[in-house]
DNA sequence: TCTCCGCTATGACCGCTGTCATAGTAGCGC
DNA sequence: GCGCTACTATGACAGCGGTCATAGCGGAGA
């Protein structure tokens, strides 16, 4: 089994999350991860396949070796990737707070951004927010990714409200309330290139999180561990 | 002057607004609007020259006469075009409501975009979103045209909220907050082919919007309207 | 050694895109 | 009629896109 890699695309193993930066992993992983970050800087359309393989420092032979439904499938793995990764990185964020809140773990997720846009300029965006622009319309199996990498997303946010004693009916729609703003933010924030956008969002929807667990301050009541 | 039409690029003048559907103008407004029209649905990278010409029902001749600066340029007058629109938009869902509250602003701001996804399917979404995701990197005065279109529309709602009586320093950031939601919800609802992220969004944030204007009750004290 | 197979390496094809060049038409002032 | 101007009509071009076809490599197993 020389074949270690080549094959991610399934639904258990997942991620080994490749941090942001260097981690070398075999060259299909490399081209998926080079994806994503071509797509959230121009968008689907103006990503190339061998500018992918470039920028992966992968062989252009290997694209229709690793992917042979072509770039609607990379599209699509690069897609999932980033929702697996914006998922994986909550219970992180999490673990970053000295007390969990929600207002907390949004301002985490925001800043992820705001510090990357502070160091390294307006230059990227939201990859699954690109293909969905991109692709919503003509590929179906790349909307249907996108709408899988929200869902997956959304999820890791609404368990994390659950557990920090939000009530199970507002989790959920808490969340998307969350990532919309966020996504949303987003844009305007390349738009601007000022993080203007992503500050306020925290600032004026902090306090609304915060107001849906029933009580404000701790009281170590009944063990609040409200298992899902 | 037989040119009555053919310039518009202008500063005044402005919007005749060219209702969604029909209302015939000249063949270079009739382009710029379905140059909009068609990069809300699939994007920049994917909307063609000749196909804005064909959709416009206007001679492909036309492209290099009214736009001398090629796709940039027109792009930008579509984004102009998106963004004058939605902040003209603003004043007429005050009409429509039976009295000003920010989140039946933000209600009937939302409910256009329901409306047309729940007749018309999930094919378009926010012009300008799709043009910040495919151009603020490469193309800077793309990128400027979708500042100044976020701006014109955060302009008018934060207008509309100072209106109503919201504090004038929150006036931008609540503004900002409803149009990064909003935005945010789209790309969600386009991905799920669900309205859900935006029904949601009214849901959540309709509260905390109408708690911004000081006194929730009416007291009949300075000639408030605010009554519910 | 021979064979198989995962992987890589190129080159070619075809369609499409934005743009340019050039020529043509229609209407108006004179 | 002439000239001028606004606009239209095509054709060509150069470039790039994704994809396919085909061939080469290199290690493992028999």
């Amino acid at each position: 089994m020389t074949a270690v890699i080549g094959w991610i695309g399934g639904t258990l193993d997942e991620m080994r999350e490749a941090g942001m930066a260097g981690a070398e992993r075999g060259p299909r992983e490399r081209m998926v991860f080079s994806a994503a970050q071509l797509i959230r800087r121009a968008g689907v359309g103006a990503t190339g396949m061998r500018e992918v393989a470039a920028h992966a420092r992968a062989p252009r032979g290997s694209l229709q070796h690793y992917f042979p439904d072509g770039k609607e499938q990379l599209v699509n793995e690069a897609v999932g990737w980033a929702g697996r990764y914006a998922g994986n990185r909550v219970p992180r964020f999490l673990a970053a707070l000295p007390e969990p809140t929600p207002s907390g773990l949004f301002s985490e997720m925001v800043r992820q951004w705001t510090d990357e846009y502070e160091t390294e300029g307006f230059e990227g965006g939201c990859p699954v927010a690109a293909a969905t622009v991109d692709c919503a319309r003509t590929a179906d199996s790349t909307r249907q990714a996108a709408e899988a990498a929200f869902t997956r997303w959304t999820g890791a946010v609404a368990g994390a409200l659950t557990d920090m004693g939000v009530p199970e009916e507002r989790s959920r729609p808490l969340a998307t309330l969350m990532i919309s703003s966020l996504e949303g933010a987003l844009l305007i924030a390349r738009a601007e290139r000022s993080v203007r956008a992503l500050t306020t969002a925290v600032r004026e929807l902090g306090p609304l999180l915060d107001a849906a667990v029933p009580r404000p301050a701790a009281d170590g009541g009944t063990g609040e561990a409200v298992g899902s």
